[in-house]
RNA sequence: GGGGACGUAGUGUAGCGGUUAACAUGCCGGCCUGUCAAGCCGGAGAUCGCGGGUUCGAACCCCGUCGUCCCCGCCA
């Protein structure tokens, strides 16, 4: 070993011993003869002081020491001169006094700080990800995601679950995102897909018996990037038998509510977390993920205004749609342009326009001139709006433009008006999904989850008759509006899954083809089971408080998928393509 | 695929049609024994992302292009 103690390890429980440091130079603040040199490794920062007269070798060499040097430095330590200790430093009522050090490697000037929190061009910090990776603010949360995926493991195998590793390199599948798609050398023309998920593998597990699986998991969708989205990314992936919804619930939420207690820095809202279902989360939020830390729930006017004299409400009405409003607390005094980004927002989500009342000292002014006084009035009632408040009110014959609209408003008021919580954390679970969705693009209906989501018990009769009303057992985990994880309860029984891929227009022989494997091992006694996804990444994120995952990811790629370090993706040679049996044709 | 923002010394920014492109910090040199964003003195460092155009004159205006970020589409 280069070092005998971790520079952040050294507390006046040390003073008087002689210890060995190895780290890079943080800071120097050279004072001539004295010099004094923040050292930092892993663990922390301590300060160095060196003497010229005491330890003149030692302070030559340091004195040619410069930020990122490797250095070795043997010393004394010692407590702090009385009224000289930094509080701000952990180690900060000692100090090492040198009296010995070695230049173990130098360092040429960094492109950016690695001793200051500064906003670095991320292009740039990418480039020299080892550097960024340096800075204690990205190193603790590198830590932190250590932690979390430590405390996972932990918990999933005291509570009886095995890890099993699956292959990467496995098939493609019909359903869901663009796969990455990797050639066989082998079998010329045929190609591997890496996968999106484990999902068949895990159940397969499950056929196998293993009754209760769990795995770190990467995965990888070839799908363009958002702040929260990664072409490859990390999840815990589950699988149970013998359970049902509340089974992986009561698995799932002990194990947040320890990563959030033991590892994050604020508050659970609401524990047990509040169980919405979908139906629910979409009227009051329009939402599947709805932000819990603030209220703003939706108000339904519906039947107050299917016979307004304002036809665009009670047009909305009569065409099978709805009115609906949020209450901007305060806002009554916006400007004009202020809720004309307003109605921008809204129209974003699809709205062909926004009604805003406000509800000022002076009386209320409504954007729509048709509205009666007491309709202004019954609205205030009806959605407890009160003097200084803005009521926002969409109209649309399409329940999903109206909580999409709603939704993007509620946020974005939420965040202007400072009604977020920033300093606790919500989780709730959505449950109750649709089972299919209608793809207006091809004409048929697809799984909203995956194929294999199991309807609830009742609502299978309607698979046929009503696709759309069928309700699966499927749950998500939301944490402060982000989508944190995923999961259902699966069709075990051929004849169910048959059903679901008739409801999906999967033919017998192209089920065959794409799931044979899944459904001849569903043959041989598959147990009930179901199981669950949730995001790694963004899990850790949240609790560092950072907006985008590749924050806490040590080899993000740019949000056009490419890595600046590697310069990946790149060419291959025209050996390996031939090699592969591949040609590029443009 | 679409929309938006940004791109100026190593880094972070200012300059937005007219002197030698400014400031901070970092870097280099000198001084300095109690600093912790040390201080003081001096110095070097920019083909203003790239290409084209407008103009007597472009970092600045226009067009294109490349890169980064955010959003929509997409993401079972």
């Amino acid at each position: 070993m280069h070092k005998s103690i971790d520079c952040g390890d050294l507390r006046l429980e040390h003073t008087g011993q002689t210890v060995t440091l190895a780290g890079w130079v943080h800071r120097r603040r050279d004072h001539g003869a004295l010099i004094f040199l923040d050292l930092r490794d892993r663990s922390g920062i301590v300060q160095v002081t060196c003497d010229a007269q005491n330890a003149a070798a030692a302070h030559e060499i340091l004195n040619a020491v410069r930020n990122e040097y490797v250095i070795q430095v043997t010393g004394l330590v010692q407590p702090r001169p009385a009224g000289l200790a930094n509080p701000n430093l952990p180690t900060g009522d000692i100090e090492v006094q040198a009296t010995g050090a070695a230049i173990l490697n130098e360092a040429r000037t960094t492109p950016f700080y690695i001793n200051e929190d500064s906003d670095v061009d991320e292009a740039l910090r990418l480039k020299y990800r080892y550097l960024d990776l340096r800075r204690p603010a990205v190193q603790r949360n590198i830590i932190l995601r250590h932690n979390v995926v430590k405390t996972i493991r932990d918990y999933m195998a005291d509570q009886g679950f095995m890890e099993i590793e699956t292959p990467v390199l496995i098939k493609t599948t019909p359903e869901g995102a663009r796969d990455y798609v990797v050639p066989s050398r082998v079998h010329p023309g045929e190609f591997y897909a890496l996968p999106q998920s484990p999902q068949q593998l895990k159940q397969l597990l499950m056929v196998a018996g293993y009754e209760r699986y769990f795995q770190i998991a990467r995965c990888f969708r070839d799908e363009d990037l958002r702040a929260d989205r990664q072409p490859e990314f990390t999840q815990l992936d589950v699988e149970m038998s013998f359970i049902e919804r509340e089974d992986i619930m009561g698995v799932i939420e002990p194990l947040y509510v320890r990563l959030i207690e033991q590892w994050g820095s604020k508050p659970i809202l609401r524990k047990p977390f509040p169980v919405l279902t979908y139906a629910e989360a979409m009227a009051k939020y329009g939402s599947d993920k709805p932000d819990l830390r603030f209220g703003m729930e939706f108000v339904d006017l519906s039947g107050l205004l299917a016979d307004s004299g304002f036809g665009v409400f009670s047009a909305a009405v009569a065409a099978g749609g709805q009115v609906k409003a949020v209450v901007a607390p305060g806002a009554a005094g916006y400007s004009r342009k202020q809720l004309d980004d307003l109605a921008e927002v809204a129209r974003r989500g699809g709205a062909k326009g926004l009604v805003s009342i406000a509800y000022r000292d002076e009386g209320p002014r409504a954007s729509a001139k048709a509205l009666t006084e007491g309709e202004v009035a019954a609205i205030a009632a009806a959605a407890h709006a009160g003097a200084g408040d803005l009521v926002l009110i969409v109209a649309d014959a399409s329940a999903a433009v109206v909580a999409k609209s709603l939704s993007e408003l509620r946020l974005l008021l939420g965040r202007q008006l400072g009604l977020i919580r920033a300093d606790a954390h919500a989780l709730c679970w959505v449950v109750e999904f649709p089972l299919l969705e209608w793809s207006a693009d091809e004409q048929r209906w697809s799984a909203m989850h995956h194929p294999f989501t199991s309807a609830m018990d009742e609502d299978w009769d309607l698979l046929e008759s009503d696709p759309g009303r069928v309700r699966a057992k499927a749950y998500d985990l939301v944490m402060d509006g982000w989508e944190v994880g995923g999961g259902s309860i699966r069709i075990h029984r051929r004849e169910r899954q048959a059903a679901m891929f008739r409801a999906l227009g999967i033919g017998p022989e192209e089920a065959e083809e794409k799931f044979g494997h899944l459904l001849e091992a569903f043959e041989y006694g598959a147990p009930p089971h179901g199981g669950i996804a949730t995001g790694i990444d963004r899990t850790v994120a949240i609790l560092a408080g950072t907006p985008s995952i590749r924050d806490v990811i040590a080899f993000p790629k740019t949000a056009s998928a490419t890595d600046l370090m590697f310069r990946s993706p790149s060419s291959i040679s025209p050996a390996q393509l031939r090699e592969l049996h591949l040609a590029v044709t443009e």
